[in-house]
DNA sequence: TATTGTTATACTCTATAACTATA
DNA sequence: TATAGTTATAGAGTATAACAATA
């Protein structure tokens, strides 16, 4: 039982865990008729208010025909609509309705019974630890990226 | 600072783990012309030896049309054949080219080269820390499923 | 009759390029 | 001229249904 074996084990766990929690947020997402990309608009503009094609293009890295579709799709089922831009009559402002409000606040609200979930019956001082060792792989993480064609190292 | 809010950071370590690492794996595999539902595949072909794209089907819970496709793509850019069945005429026996596995046997290897990378800096107990830290949540996650509607639940 | 894999069809996500309306 | 968002087109992944060949 050398190193890279424990190593090997330890990702293996990485790995389940970010699996299960895919299919955990897709199941969840999928029982409210959202996609994974399109909640990370709705969550975009829940967090950050009424904001243009433009900038969540941006903010997911994403173009903006891509973000066409999937405000197209978000308005078709009603989760937000396309209100005009105060001073600039190209643009336009995705902007939650009611019900993508309360789906909005509702997903949140499951995070937190999710968080509660895992980590309530782990004592204070686990938790503390299982953070400090997040901590370390995560910072070994963003160092490992930008291999050979570093897009856009911006901000 | 209560409970929920260090639960809310926990989870919030664990997203962006997942997240990181997606990123990560879909970097590696899009330089050697491979997808992640590809790799899967090609990942199952690799460990489990030659099988039927009905076994694929099940393996990754998915469709028989989509395995036709998946190889389709595999089949097309040299990563696997479609060879006869010794016992059954209608089945087909996905299998590995030489290219197909000595990708397959890298991708092992980056993953090993991922783990130290990740793991080596963190001192053994600290190791050991997180590890059961780790297992406690994948406990945790593995019975938060089936909220409605059970579709398979064999096995 | 049941099973293996296919074709047919459709929907989502993503990407690039060309185009319109506005700045 | 540059920017915001669209249409046009294309490819991957996934899904269901109908169908062929074989069991």
């Amino acid at each position: 039982m050398n190193k890279h074996h424990e190593y090997g084990v330890l990702l293996d766990q990485l790995l389940e865990l970010a699996v299960l929690m895919e299919e955990d947020m897709a199941r969840d997402l999928g029982e409210r008729g959202l996609s994974r990309a399109r909640v990370h608009v709705l969550w975009l503009v829940h967090h950050n208010g009424p904001q243009t094609q433009r900038g969540l293009a941006e903010a997911i890295g994403s173009s903006p025909r891509n973000v066409t579709g999937l405000v197209d799709g978000l308005e078709a089922t009603g989760f937000v609509t396309r209100e005009t831009h105060p001073s600039d009559r190209r643009a336009l402002l995705v902007t939650l309705t009611t019900h993508g409000t309360a789906v909005a606040e509702e997903l949140q609200r499951g995070h937190q019974t999710l968080a509660r979930k895992l980590f309530e019956g782990l004592p204070a001082r686990r938790r503390a630890e299982l953070g400090a060792g997040l901590a370390h792989v995560l910072d070994a993480l963003r160092t490992v990226p930008a291999p050979a064609d570093p897009p856009d190292q911006v901000s």
